[in-house]
RNA sequence: GGGCGAAUGGCGGAACUGGUAGACGCGCACGACUCAAAAUCGUGUUUCGCAAGAAAUGAGAGUUCGAUUCUCUCUUCGCCCA
């Protein structure tokens, strides 16, 4: 007996599968699609375990929807446009795009070495040409449809590196490579239109049903619909101004008003740009950062003007007007009403300049006297000191009530606003794709024509200025458009547009007129079963819905609205972190234990290694395991048996050295129990019925949880198959079906350990071509002998083996008359029995 | 602070719509093979108890003939948002 070589093995179907183009997908209408995809990679250099275990996922599903018969879809590319290449380029000076693709050649043979299947004939780049320049057609397309537009927003601005951040770019308020304060700064900027979609992005995600509701919930709170009222403020103390609009979700708390605050770019700031404190005050509120987050954490601080508001509801109540750093322009209309009780912003700002804070809203097991003390009270409650609105409970009754008196009265009325803001897509970045727009002379915004697309980016680039290293590309930026001369638009777009619609173009990836067409994406779309990380729960998936319906929108040829049909959310890949005497990190291929207990370096192992908890691979913390060695260690069907065995895939999986190992060596006994059952030469006489009854049964069984992605509970039952087998060929006779189910067995391991099946499946002589899941005989699945559970106040006493064929009335006779049931019975009144067919019988007695 | 989810042996985890808790794997123990070790194979392995048996699914209550599963309260942890 030869031991299993897996390095020969899939080397050979790899190549095979490569030379054949296996996987290669076309157009079959008389077969059912099925297009799986995976989120695809970002070319950082190496693949790491958790696009291992992303892709194990979507391959054993690709895998196994084939072998069910259907046309599958498995594409792969590469989110390649972004800040590391350019980040990596800078510090090594190299050029991005050389990085990159690079990066993409090393990735690719890493995933080859997985054994995936994947119909390269699909590969798509985003930082390629050939795929930029049909984006840039759909940016030209959305602007037709008047769903990108200009504005000025303000951006993360590093002023030492002058450039602009990306919010995560920003740690604790500080740029995160220069460590200086950042500053928030005006920019002219691009936006899509996604919140003409809101309410249909919100409501059609009821029809999802195939998405974890985990994600849509964060989806729904993401898109923050909620219902309130616009008031006007009646003003006094200003020749002016007369009104100002307030947007607020809490009307019922109107008789609190103690404030009224606006944005500092609220248009009333018009009339304080030559005061100096304004200025001033301006200048300070420029310093806080532009997230919600930022904002909310930031001190409130505010600009005291000599305007007083009045209370739509009380005429007497005049309060003054205040503009201050925690509100946004961006919701509402840049203007909040202040209700210091009950907001705990408003409370903070009313504490720090001493204004009134007035109990509107008390909890029910409170009185009428109840007071806020420390902190705003911002729970249910009834409502108390508001005339006219007291007793009425909040919020349920309190908010439509009051909403509907302030309409009476004229005062404002009902209004929906939504917390999704319109996404800005302008980076003032070099490696991502340009943006098809230029400027005359009279900084008119002139499109591209498409007969100039793609518009490329230049390829000899200084990355080393400061700003944008666009900006300073005079050749580049000049255009004569229709006799004019022009100058481009030097931001490029977001990458998470890259993404938004990568699935669209594998449909159609070989087509240089179209991004996609229509005969494809009729055939292919919707994504089947979408795969990745729940970090992209809210935007990518987001954003994705909103290209599919911008693209829809006026289009004759797709009416499509939802991309992803069905998604799955991996959980991450974690292991033990370690660190040194000093607090190192240190990398676990330099940590040795001889016991599993006590670790020391490797290098020196006089020194103690200090073992941290497990959390999710990261190359900060240096609890990485390379999965290219891993491979090239044990093999790729034995990395995929483990990464899929030791957790359900929704949940966080742990790496260890000991799980692959015992996937390695159980790929080892189940190639030599393969080699006894080809090198037997016995006769097979008989039909095995047990063997017929297990084989059924267990692939009935592992169908279901493939079904419903239980991996784990896959191999679990590939380790009872093994079990059964090894005993099967110890006996005398194997019957004659023996060949037949073991066949079976094996197209079941395919999808699984796809090198390891196929080879066995060939030496079997077995067509490799167009296997097909294996047919399950319905009369094998019945179980004659049920176990019965006899418990005596439901408390298990003894289990039963009966046949199927009899009766309650006997059953139940004969399991009283039992040795060890009956002196249970004995002396004690029977007053109900429990049957549950061939599950269990219940005595209740006294 | 809000939302969502989780908690089962020494460890990862299994248990269909409420019906034998601990499948399967790891680890560990013992045995076989070996001069020996590794590898491999076999047996055992929730806890307490010699046993019969009892207890046990984060804690506490409830519904039920019966609860890991359903309801409520609490604790801890994770994720997302703020």
């Amino acid at each position: 007996m030869e031991r299993y070589n897996f390095k020969t093995v899939e080397d050979k179907w790899q190549k095979y599968w490569l030379k054949n183009k296996t996987f290669k997908s076309s157009i079959n209408k008389n077969k059912k699609k099925f297009y799986c995809l995976e989120m695809f990679p970002y070319p950082s250099g190496k693949i790491h375990m958790g696009h291992v275990r992303n892709y194990t996922i979507g391959d054993v599903l690709s895998r196994y929807k084939s072998l069910k018969g259907n046309n599958v879809l498995h594409p792969m590319g590469w989110d390649s446009f972004g800040m590391p290449a350019e980040n990596a380029a800078k510090q090594n000076n190299l050029n991005p795009k050389n990085w990159t693709e690079d990066n993409i050649k090393i990735m690719k043979s890493q995933l080859m070495m997985l054994g995936l299947s994947i119909d390269w004939d699909r590969e798509v780049s985003t930082c390629s040409p050939d795929y930029y320049k049909h984006q840039q057609k759909i940016f030209l397309d959305l602007f037709d449809k008047g769903l990108v537009y200009r504005k000025e927003s303000y951006v993360n601005w590093d002023p030492v590196d002058k450039t602009v951040l990306a919010n995560e770019q920003v740690i604790d308020g500080k740029g995160w490579r220069s460590g200086a304060l950042v500053e928030r700064k005006k920019l002219n900027q691009w936006f899509f239109k996604i919140s003409h979609f809101s309410e249909e992005l919100l409501n059609d995600l009821n029809e999802l049903n195939e998405w974890p509701d985990k994600v849509k919930i964060m989806q729904k709170n993401w898109i923050g619909k909620s219902f309130g009222c616009e008031i006007d403020f009646k003003i006094e103390g200003s020749e002016n101004v007369k009104s100002i609009k307030c947007y607020t979700t809490r009307p019922d708390t109107l008789f609190g008003f103690s404030f009224l605050a606006l944005s500092v770019d609220h248009p009333l700031s018009k009339y304080y740009e030559n005061n100096k404190d304004f200025i001033k005050f301006k200048k300070e509120c420029s310093k806080t950062g532009t997230t919600e987050e930022s904002i909310a954490q930031a001190n409130k601080i505010g600009f005291k003007t000599e305007l007083l508001a009045i209370n739509p509801l009380d005429n007497k109540n005049k309060v003054p007007v205040y503009f201050a750093n925690f509100v946004l322009m961006d919701y509402g209309f840049g203007a909040v009403f202040g209700c210091p009780a009950h907001d705990q912003r408003d409370f903070d700002f009313a504490k720090k300049y001493n204004l009134e804070i007035k109990t509107v809203v008390r909890p029910k097991n409170e009185d009428a006297n109840y007071q806020v003390e420390n902190e705003a009270y911002t729970g249910p409650g009834k409502i108390i000191n508001s005339k006219f609105l007291n007793d009425l409970d909040v919020p349920e009754k309190s908010i439509s009530e009051t909403i509907k008196i302030i309409e009476e009265k004229k005062l404002g009325k009902k209004k929906t606003n939504y917390r999704l803001k319109d996404w800005g897509i302008s980076r003032q970045r070099y490696w991502g794709c340009p943006i098809p727009i230029a400027y005359d002379e009279k900084n008119n915004v002139i499109k591209i024509p498409e007969k100039y697309l793609p518009v490329k980016l230049p390829e000899n680039i200084d990355l080393n200025t400061s700003g944008n290293p666009l900006d300073s590309q005079n050749e580049w930026k000049k255009i004569v458009i229709d006799g004019k001369i022009c100058q481009r638009e030097t931001d490029t777009l977001d990458t998470f547009v890259d993404s938004s619609w990568y699935f669209l173009r594998f449909c159609s990836a070989q087509s240089t007129t179209e991004p996609f067409e229509k005969s494809d994406i009729d055939y292919w779309m919707p994504v089947d079963q979408y795969i990745g990380g729940v970090e992209h729960a809210i935007l990518h998936l987001l954003y994705s819905r909103f290209f599919m319906r911008a693209i829809s929108l006026d289009n004759k040829n797709t009416k499509l609205k939802e991309p992803f049909k069905g998604l799955f959310t991996q959980g991450m890949v974690c292991h033990r972190t370690f660190k040194d005497e000093n607090n190192n990190w240190i990398y676990p291929d330099d940590v040795i234990s001889e016991d599993g207990k006590n670790f020391y370096q490797s290098k020196d192992p006089s020194k103690k290694v200090i073992v941290g908890p497990s959390e999710s691979m990261s190359k900060s913390k240096k609890n990485t395991i390379d999965p290219e060695k891993i491979i090239k260690m044990y093999g790729a069907d034995a990395v995929r048996l483990f990464i899929l065995s030791d957790s359900p895939p929704e949940k966080d999986v742990q790496w260890s050295d000991t799980g692959i190992s015992a996937s390695y060596k159980f790929l080892q006994k189940l190639w030599n129990l393969h080699e006894k059952i080809i090198l037997n030469k016995k006769k097979f006489l008989k039909f095995d019925e047990d063997l017929e009854k297990f084989t059924n049964q267990i692939i009935y069984k592992i169908n279901y949880d493939l079904e419903r992605f239980g991996f784990n509970v896959v191999i679990a039952s590939i380790h009872k198959i093994y079990s059964f087998y090894n005993q099967q060929i110890n006996k005398e006779d194997w019957g004659n079906n023996f060949e037949k189910n073991y066949v079976n067995i094996l197209k079941v391991l395919n999808p699984l350990i796809p090198h390891f099946s196929s080879e066995c499946l060939e030496q079997l002589k077995q067509p490799l071509q167009d296997i097909q899941w294996p047919q399950i005989d319905q009369k094998f699945l019945e179980k004659e002998v049920y176990n019965v559970v006899a418990q005596i106040n439901g408390k298990k006493r003894k289990v039963f083996s009966i046949s199927k064929s009899i009766n309650k009335e006997t059953l139940i006779k004969n399991i009283q008359k039992d040795e060890q049931i009956k002196k249970y019975l004995e002396n004690k009144v029977l007053i109900k029995t429990i049957y549950i067919e061939n599950k269990l019988i219940n005595f209740i007695i006294k």
